[in-house]
DNA sequence: AATCATTTTTTAAATATTCATTTAATTTTT
DNA sequence: AAAAATTAAATGAATATTTAAAAAATGATT
């Protein structure tokens, strides 16, 4: 029974308010202020723990990639055969855990500021080369060589791209629903004809 | 020959030395005065032209706006057939014109802050229902309808996860190739069997 | 239990910087 | 000469960060 201690409480606290108040005021507009009085704190107390405003949300955005990382793990445990691995992909940027506006809303706002800060920047191409490669080791046994590349950024920036409608908010989406609808395109993808054997 | 007004002319310029900049510096971190720069000019000058950063920011989107509709226009004039009108749109937003990392990067950057403003809202509200229903009817001769819903939504997370692939930069699409994949993944969705007489 | 010194946590206030915008004057064009 | 375009400088607001002090927790010693 080891008590937490509280410097990781407040860490874990301070993420979860900067999640909550830049959903509602967006990435750059939201204050340290406004994220402090999410728990009735004040501003300098987060750089205290954090130093910066900017390390408050690298520290946010390894936070979900770590969030991301168990969920995967646990849907890969599970998965009998090379299809179900490559669901688990989808299964797990869309499980109910990762798969919220604010998590959707803060994702793709940090996605779009990395291009602007070698620190965002070193996240982001980690980030990349870790889901490319994952998607690249599942359709290994699934589609021939020469189409895979394309099948895989076929898949990819349909995963990207239901993220920016859901951070926009013009599709409210259950993650039952984009799981069910990511099964199709993998149907779609995987029923094609290579022109081989099929 | 009507000589061009000098507002006109500094409406363009502005415009274009926007998207140089937010391209170099991202829609957050841009300044008026670097925007200026990139022409020489002065910060006071955007707004005697403008108004404000904001407005200058919401013309340059419907500058992309406008380029983006005319370019349809001109691809669904010569398309022969329900297919062709399907790809008239990837066409579009692949078109050179368009599909480039200035604009992609503007573009992805504007959506992901078009929340948090009603003024940018109501733009991104009008183009989102207007793609969505060209989607619509172009999907309506070919797909079903049951399925047709999914497969719009397919398409369409498709073609923003491309902007967002560009706009970060991990992915340096010649927009020959990017329209070759779009096409890919419209026979893709063309192809599939649902389960009526194919 | 109680006291007091020490460390940790928190805050209010001060600081300093960065910009968008305004203003008033200057330059250029008509 | 009048109007339009442009600028330099002033203004003012916002806000991240620093600082110095206060409050709270901890822990050792009676």
């Amino acid at each position: 029974m080891t008590r937490k201690k509280i410097r990781d409480i407040r860490h874990e606290e301070f993420i979860v308010a900067a999640l909550e108040a830049t959903h509602k005021r967006g990435f750059y507009a939201v204050t340290m202020s406004e994220i402090a009085a999410e728990l009735g704190a004040t501003a300098a107390s987060i750089n205290y723990y954090f130093g910066s405003k900017d390390q408050l949300m690298f520290e946010t955005m390894r936070h979900l990639l770590r969030i991301l990382g168990v969920t995967h793990k646990q849907y890969l445990d599970v998965a009998l055969d090379p299809k179900d691995r490559l669901r688990a992909i989808f299964d797990a940027h869309f499980d109910p855990r990762f798969f919220t506006p604010q998590h959707c809303s803060f994702w793709v706002q940090f996605w779009s500021a990395a291009p602007y800060s070698a620190h965002l920047e070193r996240l982001h191409r980690i980030n990349q080369s870790r889901v490319k490669s994952h998607f690249r080791a599942e359709l290994a046994p699934l589609v021939p060589a020469p189409f895979r590349e394309t099948m895989r950024r076929i898949l990819q920036s349909y995963l990207d791209g239901v993220w920016l409608s859901v951070a926009q908010a013009d599709r409210d989406i259950a993650p039952r629903h984009a799981r069910q609808e990511a099964r199709a395109l993998i149907e779609l993808v995987l029923s094609a004809e290579f022109g081989g054997s099929n």
